[in-house]
RNA sequence: GGUGGGGUUCCCGAGUGGCCAAAGGGAACAGACUGUAAAUCUGUCGUCUUACGACUUCGGUGGUUCAAAUCCACCCCCCACCA
């Protein structure tokens, strides 16, 4: 083990490497510029180079790996020049390991009406003051190398739920043009930033498969499944994810993009997903859901009024060990600032405890176990 | 003591004869949230287990009217200014 460490240390950045294997469940490490990724991982999301309510020695503190940002929003402000200007967004938000950042995909979908989609790329209208963009392949590589991400993602386009069949083929088949075009942007070697290509192909199983095929032999670094969770039921995305989780190459990471809940996770882990990424620890927490060892807290009920106490009796979060339920309603019910903080610390530390208990029962073969465990509490 | 203004459902506050169980906001209670246009949004919010329904409400009492939170009379309270 030491000597493979060793191994590891000397590894290029891009190198990821399978340590133990329990049923499907993948544990492994991922190298990057900014330090070492251990798998299966949970990213904290910070759109804007902030995850919202908590500081970066926080994060550090409750041992956050990788967080995200995102492309399309550090673009429009405070600009990717300005951030590259500032030595990158590592230096710019104070965060020194590993950064993730989405390509804008996403909003392609979730800015519908303010966006046209076209071969050349995606216009957009900006979210903030309407002004025109175009966001294409090249483009978006150029952002994420000024905004310097460990792991850049390409652009691609994330069709919604209710996409007819004969769309879906089409985009899919833009998605692969448009990550091709990416990796010729950005050749290896060319830089220290990672690139991964996102598989798309909607709710046909025929189609997934088919973007795996288009992409899988190209030269990426990771391989995302893209446009899962976007208004499916839970049975229709699992099925979904079994079958094309074990279609992407075994070799480099696997990541479910903006998954999920607790049980998704989880799940994805079972599938053979190694990496994830929710804004749903953090907004959740700002909205008063919780989530414990004993299942989820709205702490806004009135039961918790005079709840004595902790949030979670096993949960070793600055929030658990400090304060009663009945503060933190107080606090949420208050509206005072402090509530988005305590609960966003206690969220993520679910969440990162969460794909660190997985990790240790994928080492130890008890894999199962675990995931029975999570469901038993989240299904 | 005089003049003017006002008392509306938990709170603030619209409503001046029927379309009013009564706008809107707040509070309260409950729910949602999955590559963040989200510290956001939705529902309930007089009582009757559900309501197309029934019943009780708009300071008090009495009256006018087919019909009153809305009109009239008297009474009680509050506010402003003047004495």
């Amino acid at each position: 083990m030491t000597q493979n460490a060793m191994n590891f240390a000397d590894a290029p950045v891009g190198a990821f490497e399978l340590l133990a294997q329990d049923g499907a469940a993948r544990l492994g490490r991922l190298k990057t510029a900014h330090g070492v990724v251990n798998t299966p991982i949970f990213m904290p999301v910070g759109t804007v180079g902030s995850v919202k309510a908590v500081a970066p020695d926080d994060l550090a503190a409750l041992g956050a790996e990788i967080i995200l940002g995102n492309t399309y929003h550090l673009y429009l402000r405070p600009g990717d020049e300005l951030v590259q200007r500032r030595g990158g967004l590592h230096n710019f938000a104070a965060w020194p390991r590993p950064i993730l950042t989405d390509s804008g995909g996403f909003q392609v979908f979730s800015l519908e009406g303010l966006r046209k989609i076209t071969e050349e790329g995606v216009e957009f209208r900006s979210h903030l003051d309407g002004s025109k963009h175009l966001f294409t392949p090249e483009k978006v590589i150029s952002i994420q190398r000024n905004l310097n991400s460990d792991i850049m993602m390409v652009l691609d386009e994330c069709v919604p739920f209710g996409a007819a069949y004969d769309y879906t083929a089409k985009s899919l088949e833009l998605t692969t043009r448009w990550a091709l075009r990416a990796r010729e942007a950005y050749p290896r070697g060319a830089g220290q930033n990672l690139l991964f290509a996102i598989t798309q192909g909607g709710f046909h199983k025929d189609l997934r498969s088919e973007s795996v095929a288009q992409l899988r032999e190209h030269d990426f670094d990771g391989f995302a499944i893209g446009g899962l969770s976007v208004g499916e039921s839970k049975e229709i995305m699992y099925d979904l994810l079994a079958h094309t989780a074990p279609l992407l190459p075994a070799h480099k990471p696997r990541y479910l993009m903006g998954v999920g809940t607790p049980l998704d996770i989880v799940t994805g882990i079972g599938m053979g997903v190694d990496m994830f990424d929710c804004v749903l620890p953090t907004r959740n927490a700002r909205n008063g859901t919780l989530y414990t060892s004993l299942g989820k807290v709205n702490i806004k009920r009135k039961e918790y009024a005079e709840d004595d106490s902790p949030l979670d009796p096993n949960c070793n979060c600055y929030t658990c060990r400090t304060f009663s339920r009945a503060y933190l309603r107080h606090l949420f019910t208050a509206q005072e600032i402090l509530s988005y903080r305590l609960n966003s610390l206690h969220n993520l530390t679910y969440f990162l405890d969460l794909v660190r208990g997985a990790r240790k029962a994928i080492a130890e073969g008890r894999f199962a176990e675990f995931q029975a465990g999570v469901e038993a509490l989240y299904a």
